[in-house]
DNA sequence: CAATTATGTTAGATGAATCTAACAATATAC
DNA sequence: GTATATTGTTAGATTCATCTAACATAATTG
């Protein structure tokens, strides 16, 4: 069984993987906040486990063991946090350092009753997939509303990032999953968009935001 | 801040202190399952971090400091067990396990959240006194059934010992807290006794299962 | 393509939590 | 009150997760 620490590689190596898989030992370092002769002893003891591949000079890449362990640990993380927002009351700004820790409790009937008292959600609170008992995640291609051309109609679908300073930007402007958003215009110098939504009929989103606001096109 | 281990050691020298609070290292070795070198050196870390009284050859005594933090993580232990059974639907046999793991979970909001939504509740899901915030525990002076004469009629109140197979025995039986029994006779020759309560007309209990329910006697 | 920069590895050390083997102090029993 | 048993300590080793310093390889760039 990985440990905590282990545990938080794999789902740091899933969470970097590039479209081939592979993820890089200084990217790795980077994103686990430790050295990088920390990160190479480690990936040799995850390769020895069987959880990646690992060759001298190489970026590792997780074996399929791997990365259903790395999703099966993902999918205890955001389970936990709909858990905590939906059937606690919590905000979707605080449960993210909560599902942190509770993601390596070893309690199978735990996440199940929380997804049955659910009823089974798809997704979490800030619209990432939730990974089912397999370790399937099934990706949705949402747009970035930065992309997005002035005069659609959109809904806020999901966040590219859920850091808690984004999340309380968002809760300052009454943004929250679901919102249905008109873009009334954009700015060429810098990509700002201004766009109007219940009781907001005209706010200025930054490109930086815009970005990290994940869409679905509205076809009425 | 505490280890997870170092958590484990003060919860368990919590629960062995004798009247004078002191606990013996060979006694603290067997509770933690290690040898006494290991408790040797733990109990000399956690006196550097003030937590414990300790010289040499003598029996080790929890500070204030280590009595609070103890009874502030059997606080965590008992609100998870008592959220688990209460709000989750879980068995008063299955939630030990999980309650060990989820103790030592940093997030203050989360078991304020738990107290809330259970309405401040006093005891866990196998009567014993949930520590309040301040690490304060009222402790109540149940009587063993083992200890009550015949004819008496008595309140099932709390268990001297919660581990699984004693709980199933118990379910097996539909012996739950707050059942009333009706002591009807006691064996002299081996000090099992005869009860009676709720479709079980007459049900005997040895003396070993005796010792482990707490009861408090019914005056009516 | 040579120089510089970025990325990755080795070596050696540290602190936490554990072990076994050997020894020392204290308590108990005859 | 000595012998025996119980309890506690020291010494030395191990594994895990981390570090820094030094060195090696690979990639980028003028
Ligand atoms: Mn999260
Ligand atoms: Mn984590
Ligand atoms: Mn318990
Ligand atoms: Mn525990």
């Amino acid at each position: 069984m990985a440990s905590q620490t282990e545990e938080n590689y794999l789902k740091s190596l899933f969470n970097l993987a590039n479209p081939q898989g592979e993820v890089n030992i200084s990217d790795l370092a980077n994103q686990m906040q430790v050295s990088m002769p920390t990160v190479n002893s480690m990936v040799k003891t995850l390769q020895k486990s069987g959880w990646l591949i690992y060759e001298k000079y190489k970026p590792v890449t997780l074996t399929s063991k791997g990365q259903k362990e790395a999703a099966l640990i993902i999918r205890k993380h955001r389970l936990t946090e709909m858990f905590l927002v939906n059937k606690m009351g919590f905000g979707w700004e605080e449960v993210h350092e909560i599902a942190e820790q509770i993601e390596h409790i070893h309690a199978p009937k735990l996440f199940e009753r929380m997804d049955e008292m659910m009823g089974f959600p798809t997704i979490d609170p800030h619209g990432s997939p939730i990974p089912d008992k397999q370790g399937r995640i099934q990706e949705i291609n949402y747009l970035s509303l930065s992309k997005i051309k002035a005069g659609q109609t959109v809904i806020l679908a999901a966040l590219a990032n859920s850091s808690t300073e984004f999340l309380e930007f968002l809760n300052s402007r009454n943004l929250s999953l679901g919102t249905e958003l008109h873009i009334l215009s954009k700015e060429a110098y810098d990509h700002s968009i201004v766009v109007s939504y219940l009781n907001h009929p005209g706010e200025t989103l930054s490109e930086k935001v815009c970005e990290k606001l994940l869409v679905q096109i509205l076809d009425i």
